[in-house]
DNA sequence: AAAAATCTTGACTGGTTGGTCAAGTCTGTT
DNA sequence: AACAGACTTGACCAACCAGTCAAGATTTTT
């Protein structure tokens, strides 16, 4: 049974741990840091998790399932137009509303995916196929441009998540804007010119 | 006077710690590591860098010069589309060659640009800015599609650094092939089709 | 109110890390 | 060969780090 101190002293240091471990990486990160930002003691955060390592696997955990989502809800019956740019749409929306998530999975892949590996090979290969082969079919049928599916996915990626990693750059170029301001319409633009059909010859 | 010997070493060594700071960060990394990548003892490297922190400097500013020559070398009196398509192509070129460089400079990023937060608040924004007022007024011209021209930077670089921040992602995902398979094509076709003009009406 | 369960922390430990140093080895010059 | 300067390293140190623990404070249950 969890009681409510519980509920909240777990919650405080799962998000001050997103905080340090999304700057720092694993490595770099400490225990007195994490601690520190979540305003309790190092013991305490021992006392609700059994180790460093514990709290870094379930921040992971919990980024797997909102990971995957966005391309998971792409809809094969769909319009295929709008199946791609609901995508982009949604993966921009999450680059805006979790930004440290974002940050935290661009770590784990900069060192080489040491604890997402399994995951990555495994669960989102085989939704990324699935999906590729999707809008290979749809290409093929002339409804979108022929595209290389996987290019036009990790094309996706980049550009949504840009905007959340490179936040610190994108702020200091801009002087403080917010980094999104008009990256929505951009890239809506992009993604619908790279993807409309030629016109059919008749 | 620098010997023959120093020569080699400090080589060794900046290989060395570009290896190890790219995938664990400043923090992450340790002067053990990157002694023993480099094949020397620790107090054999301090004997050439000063301390850890002198290393990283040296590998940033090596950084420095070569991160802003592509977009530099874009010529105002060129042709507006080969201009940026070269662009393109050359900050590519450099995702090829430079991997560990463009994951040295994500980690940087991703933690807040602490290191070189004034280099890209003055140096790499004044080049931007530039920049971005020369594509304005290419766009004004007619000889470009109307686009945000920072997000048309932004854009290109999250399509092509993320080749080489994200390889490991992509290695898995595409079972070993090499991630940049078949990409210079798919950007050519993305960025082509992004800023090519629609014809004027008469 | 008192007992039980939960929560909190100061003081500690063993291992790691950045960095020092004195003593030794190697290399180039005469 | 012998000397000077350059190079290398084992042994060491203080600061930091993840994690432990016993003792006390707080909350919940009876």
């Amino acid at each position: 049974m969890t009681t409510r101190i519980q509920k909240r002293n777990r919650k405080r240091i799962l998000d001050a741990a997103l905080e340090v471990f999304s700057a720092q990486g694993f490595r770099g990160a400490t225990l007195d840091q994490i601690a520190a930002e979540a305003g309790l003691s190092k013991p305490n955060l021992l006392y609700y998790f059994d180790n460093k390592e514990a709290i870094h696997r379930l921040l992971m955990e919990d980024l797997l399932a909102s990971w995957l989502e966005p391309l998971r809800a792409m809809n094969p019956q769909g319009e295929p137009r709008d199946e791609i740019m609901g995508y982009m749409r949604r993966k921009l929306q999450m680059s805006r509303a979790f930004p440290r998530e974002s940050r935290l999975f661009a770590n784990e892949i900069l060192q080489g995916a040491p604890r997402l590996g399994d995951f990555i090979a495994r669960d989102l290969r085989m939704l990324v196929d699935d999906r590729a082969a999707l809008i290979a079919r749809w290409s093929r049928e002339g409804r979108l441009a022929p595209v290389d599916p996987y290019h036009l996915i990790f094309s996706i990626w980049a550009l949504t998540q840009h905007y959340a990693d490179f936040d610190a750059q994108i702020r200091l170029i801009r002087d403080g804007t917010d980094p999104l301001d008009g990256a929505e319409p951009f890239l809506e633009r992009l993604f619908e010119r790279l993807i409309a059909p030629e016109p059919r010859a008749p």
